[in-house]
DNA sequence: GTTGAGCGTT
């Protein structure tokens, strides 16, 4: 048998520890030894520099061709973003003092941790322990051997395992509890293997996300041949990465769950560069709070009223300060106040403004502060989504509460979707549509463009020419005025726009909620949410023709995957 | 005795 030397640390005394017949070591074993490690590397002799051993399944593979470990002595990775506790070594010495990443992974936000009453208690809570849920228990694992096994990492408190009460038979899941907090920290930082079962251990959806700082990180422009190992390889360079998720079929985006939620806030707003493609790091919002931030909406849009929406995401916004900030649902905040949209000349309009998050105009320019006229509802609503809502409000904006074709007065010209989570979010940067004007790779496929344009404001460029641009290249504006010709004579920002750029060039977008009997020939074409065109209404009562999908599915709604 | 995404009689 081949017996791999391994040490916690380079220098440290190596421990022999049993390889498999097949050459290979595995990682519960390497694990038995040095709870929370992830892997190993060793010294390259000749290149001097640090190499890693391969891991895949479970399993560290050797890194000559032979199978052999060699006489290298190898050293324990530990998750980044994570501390590692040497078992002889001091432990943490303050309940109050984080897990802090190490030297070269530290970034801007733990800067300043201390002296911060808001962020101590922050860390406060992050640091509590909390029950953890364990799923995909093998059927046979009793407490006892689910206990036995997470004790490895530290002192167990409670394992249980949830049975069917009549059989007594195990549900295949259980929950377990740790004594401390960085116990807890490496199981959820690890995979395990259960009685011979790959199990995971996360926090419970029950304990949701409450208060706490999000911890996932919307990655948008990403290319289909960004795989989730890419992903999640790129982002632990900035801490440990605990879920990857990329929607199917692809969609131009993903997310980043990072274990340590300012990891994950610090990196909100960067762009980053994987496989050579550039893609934007923003906020994933909860999805509760999402709903519920949507409720709002619409109740709001009928008041004309739409401050206080969105709350939760602006005290969220804490720690964006000096970073991109997407100050999301705050309108002051993002109100650039620049009221030099040139475009919007007529008096109806709040287009360009209010949809496209030009807050400035739209308090500026109309209502001097009321932020909005009743009827015309709600500037700031449409302005803070920095999702999928449309940018092109107009039936709310043109008709106030008072059309009579218009069924969906008074709930929101763009979502009149039901049970939906609904979009919030996509912004313009993470959807490729940057202050340059351009947009990413993606023009021209079939990209079922998740957009929402909702504007992330603080990248948006003022001058509407660039904005035209951007939205045309992924096909937004193509025919949304079908309606123009009811409902306008003055034209309005995407008329104008629309005029001046031509039309969509992206002709496969599956754009839904064009309005049947237009006279607009590309109707049908001409809404925003794209997808296949289930959920997709063409609207024949005047309603918006946005999205008033029932069950919409195609929309980009990130709250769908949080 | 089967199952394999889920979220706990406190």
């Amino acid at each position: 048998m081949d017996f791999v030397q391994v040490s916690e640390e380079e220098g440290d005394e190596p421990i022999e520890l049993p390889a498999e017949e097949d050459g290979t070591l595995l990682l519960s074993t390497l694990q038995a030894q040095f709870p929370g490690s992830c892997g190993l590397k060793y010294r390259n002799m000749d290149t001097k520099a640090v190499r890693g051993v391969r891991s895949n399944e479970g399993r560290l593979f050797p890194p000559s061709v032979d199978s052999s470990w060699g006489e290298y002595i190898y050293f324990c990775v530990f998750p980044k973003g994570i501390a590692h506790f040497r078992s002889s070594a001091a432990q943490i010495d303050s309940p109050y003092r984080p897990i802090l990443p190490p030297v070269e992974n530290k970034r801007k936000s733990d800067d300043n941790l201390e002296n911060s009453t808001a962020k101590t208690k922050r860390i406060e809570t992050r640091l509590r322990c909390t029950d953890l849920i364990v799923l995909g228990l093998p059927w046979k694992t009793t407490e006892d051997s689910l206990r036995e096994y997470f004790e490895s990492y530290g002192e167990v408190l409670m394992a249980q395992i949830k049975k069917d009460v009549k059989s007594g038979q195990s549900k295949g899941f259980g929950f377990v509890r740790f004594g401390s907090y960085e116990a807890q920290m490496r199981v959820l930082s690890n995979r395990h293997l259960i009685d011979g079962r790959w199990c995971e251990v996360k926090v419970p959806n029950s304990k949701g996300m409450g208060h706490q700082v999000p911890c996932k990180v919307f990655v948008g422009r990403c290319t289909e041949d960004i795989n989730s190992d890419d992903l999640r390889e790129y982002f632990s360079k900035f801490g440990e990465v605990t879920d990857v998720f990329i929607p199917r079929p692809f969609r131009a985006f993903s997310f980043v769950t990072f274990l340590d939620p300012d990891v994950a806030q610090s990196l909100c707003g960067e762009d980053h560069i994987i496989k050579g493609v550039s893609v934007h790091v923003s906020n994933a919002a909860p999805k509760a709070e999402q709903n519920r931030s949507h409720q709002g909406q619409n109740f709001n849009y009928n008041s004309g009223n739409n401050f206080g929406m969105h709350s939760y995401h602006h005290q969220g916004n804490h720690m964006n300060s000096g970073r991109s900030g997407h100050h999301r649902g705050n309108n002051q905040h993002n109100a650039h106040g620049s009221g030099d949209n040139p475009t919007i000349g007529n008096s109806h309009s709040n287009i360009g403004s209010g949809g496209y998050g030009m807050g400035g105009n739209n308090f500026g320019g109309n209502s001097g502060g009321g932020y909005n006229n009743s009827g015309s509802h709600n500037s700031g609503g449409n302005m803070n989504r920095q999702d999928g809502g449309m940018p092109y409000n107009r039936q709310n904006n043109y008709h106030g509460m008072n059309q009579p074709h218009n069924g969906n007065v008074g709930s929101g010209g763009w979502m009149n979707q039901q049970n939906r989570g609904h979009l919030d979010m996509p912004n313009l940067q993470a959807l490729g549509i940057n202050p340059q004007g351009s947009s990413s790779s993606n023009q021209g496929q079939n990209m079922n463009n998740p957009l929402g344009v909702g504007l992330n404001l603080n990248s948006l460029p003022m001058n509407p020419a660039l904005v035209a641009a951007a939205l045309n290249q992924w096909s937004l504006l193509g025919n949304q005025l079908q309606n123009q010709n009811q409902d306008q004579q003055g034209g309005n920002f995407l008329s104008w726009v629309a005029q001046n750029s031509g039309h969509s060039n992206a002709s496969n977008m599956n754009n839904c909620g064009g309005r049947k009997g237009s006279n607009n020939p590309n109707s049908g074409s001409a809404g925003m949410i794209k997808g296949d065109n289930s959920g997709c209404n063409d609207q024949q009562n005047g309603n918006s023709g946005w999205s008033n999908q029932s069950s919409g599915s195609n929309s980009v709604d990130k709250s769908n995957f949080l």
